[in-house]
DNA sequence: ACCTGAACACCGTTCAAGT
DNA sequence: ACCTGAACACCGTTCAAGT
């Protein structure tokens, strides 16, 4: 049964988990997080929100999904035959452009990374570094985490601040600090990041305090 | 819930600003941040919620007062006299400490830290630090933002996960790595630390990318 | 100065029932 | 298999009015 029939004679278009997926992505770009609500993402599939709960256990799980594609370009390349530093800032690039890419990008993956729902990205890519350079895993796994927690909560930071500054500097705030703004609009991510690879270099190099076999 | 005696003649007692912040401190605490309402907040306290209103602008603001309340002991302790990269271990700890001693704290600092509506912590204490030892401001900065957004990041999740694994290992997620999860608690944490004031001494000692300066 | 009462414009989620 | 309709149990916030 069953024979294929997808919207035979005209009827209203049936939607998939992924339409629903993209749909969200692309209502999140438009309108932000704090706007992204079941209602409005139903209203904007043209179905009503109770039929969102057929394609998708709940909105977090649904978030998750929405960062599993933020989070695609992240895990896709990877040359191999580097060293683990110069891996490790390849991704932490990597992962900074793809969580700008999208509107409030950081805040669902750093929600999603927390609660568990997502893979944290970089994680098996470091890993696999690691082993071919005869580095243990466990190192690779405190790069990548250290790497991902900086990254994801720097450009979380980043991000709302942009949208602080594009809403109009209101009432209240700390006072987003007002040096430059709209330059390259780095924010100081390259020099914390250049801090953070230093470190990995130093400890690659055994200078650690506590990172015993300097190579093997 | 508010011992105070400022309340003669038996009428219904008066709250100020800090009153109210205290309450959503601790109802934080006991329920946890998805159940902290505005609603609940003023059921708590006995009162209407439009009457929280009065005492603060929005639910935001409020969440920042919380938040600049759990971030009080990072900025306290200060002997000076210590190099910047101890200092800095020793302000990422206290905010480590910090943020757990409130349930769900990683995630409320987060979030005010990211809108701007509280200072990040140690930030001054860093500058000051960097002063008296000829190191230049930007270079505190830029230590203070590392630090800052690692610990914030990694214990957000750490916190997180807690939760998770009190509440039971429910639907759907990607399954808590199964290693130890109630030995010292530590999560790596250290290990991550150790990394990036790694990178904080190299840089220090001149040894970032450019390797020209050995000393100072 | 501090609070109530009532309302406005929303939420996420469930579930029987339809096709 | 996919969706509607209606409901449940909530939200944050505003604002006139009371004391």
């Amino acid at each position: 049964m069953i024979a294929d029939d997808s919207n035979r004679g005209g009827r209203a278009p049936r939607r998939s988990r992924d339409d629903v997926v993209d749909a969200a992505l692309e209502l999140l770009d438009r309108v932000g997080l704090p706007d992204l609500s079941m209602r409005r993402l139903a209203e904007h599939l043209g179905v009503q929100p109770s039929a969102l709960y057929w394609h998708v256990e709940n909105k977090q799980q649904l978030l998750a999904a929405v960062s599993a594609r933020i989070l695609r370009p992240v895990s896709a390349a990877d040359e191999a035959g580097t060293s683990l530093d110069v891996a490790a800032r390849e991704v932490a690039v990597r992962l900074h452009d793809s969580l700008l890419a999208y509107r409030d990008g950081a805040e669902v993956v750093s929600s999603s990374l927390a609660l568990g729902l997502v893979e944290p990205p970089a994680h098996a890519h470091l890993r696999a570094v690691a082993l071919e350079r005869g580095e243990s895993a466990s190192l690779a796994d405190t790069i990548a985490d250290t790497v991902t927690h900086f990254v994801v909560g720097f450009t979380f930071h980043q991000q709302q601040r942009r949208s602080a500054d594009a809403w109009g500097a209101a009432s209240g705030g700390v006072a987003a600090s007002p040096e430059r703004i709209a330059a390259g609009d780095d924010d100081g991510f390259t020099a914390a990041l250049d801090l953070i690879i230093a470190g990995v270099t130093t400890v690659l190099a055994g200078g650690a305090t506590q990172y015993p076999e300097p190579r093997r």
